[in-house]
DNA sequence: TATTATATGAGAATTATTCTCATTTGTCAA
DNA sequence: TTGACAAATGAGAATAATTCTCATATAATA
């Protein structure tokens, strides 16, 4: 990575957790540099696999928790999975996904007209609505040549 | 439940068994039934606590094998949840969620446009489509109110 | 720089899932 | 009907995932 980009990641982060009254500690800023831009969804024990070499001071009750905590104050959502590990996601545009029943690959995807689908209105009274996404549940081609 | 009613649903198992190689036994029947036509989208806990009083005999393990072994052969599906644990669904026909991000409470609802939503084709190609759906993350009223 | 609320790490506890293996039981063919 | 046999079950242990507790450390603020 480059610094430059490390240096705004950086300051987009500490701004996140500013509005949040969430302490910059070095733990969060390297569990959010490890998430950040990513696409593979992972859980918690797979940042803590990836983190753990650079820092082998960082606990997985630390990688847990601050996840969570991201998730609570919108800096990250958790996604659906079909059990399993809870999954983390960094991406909060508006997406899609594709998801492999089997192995539990979730591929994102762009599509306007999803994004534009428009939640019925008896809804929209009784619930508070957070997210919505359209989900289309496969077998993938690794899954499907085995 | 009245006794029509048991009979059409052990028939209807039957069948769904010896179409699919599983042998039919009692306890089988009475997960199925458990399960069938309910929209609580139970754990495999929940459905062995569920079942626990009127029959001791059936194990957690035959529950959760049981449940496992439904949704490989098509008798049920398992669905999305934000971790905890695995969660199971009778309801095969195309329909919809409201999902509480907060209590994981699931309700189902139909919904002909979305039913209709179209799959992009370069994924047609790259996956084997199984479902697709709308999932909408909301809070629910009673999460609202805490 | 002192104070304080928050965050962290270690270890244990809890919850969910899976595995192993001895025993039982549906199913099918004779 | 009755074996034979593959499949299913139950019990207990093992593993995986998550959460809790509490002593210590540290970022934020005045």
């Amino acid at each position: 990575m480059q610094k430059e980009t490390s240096t705004y990641l950086n300051e987009v982060f500490i701004q996140h957790c500013r509005e949040r009254g969430l302490k910059v500690t070095p733990q969060r800023i390297t569990i959010y540099k490890a998430l950040a831009g990513s696409t593979d969804h992972p859980t918690a024990d797979f940042v803590y696999r990836n983190i753990h070499k650079e820092h082998p001071n960082i606990s997985f009750e630390t990688v847990n928790r601050t996840l969570l905590k991201f998730a609570e104050t919108g800096i990250l959502d958790v996604i659906e999975s079909f059990s399993g590990a809870r999954r983390f996601d960094p991406n909060l545009d508006s997406h899609h996904h594709i998801h492999c029943v089997q192995c539990g690959m979730i591929v994102d995807f762009k599509d306007e007209q999803f994004n534009n689908i428009q939640i019925p209105k008896q809804f929209k009274r009784e619930y508070k609505v957070v997210s919505k996404r359209v989900v289309i549940n496969v077998i993938c081609e690794l899954c499907q040549s085995k």
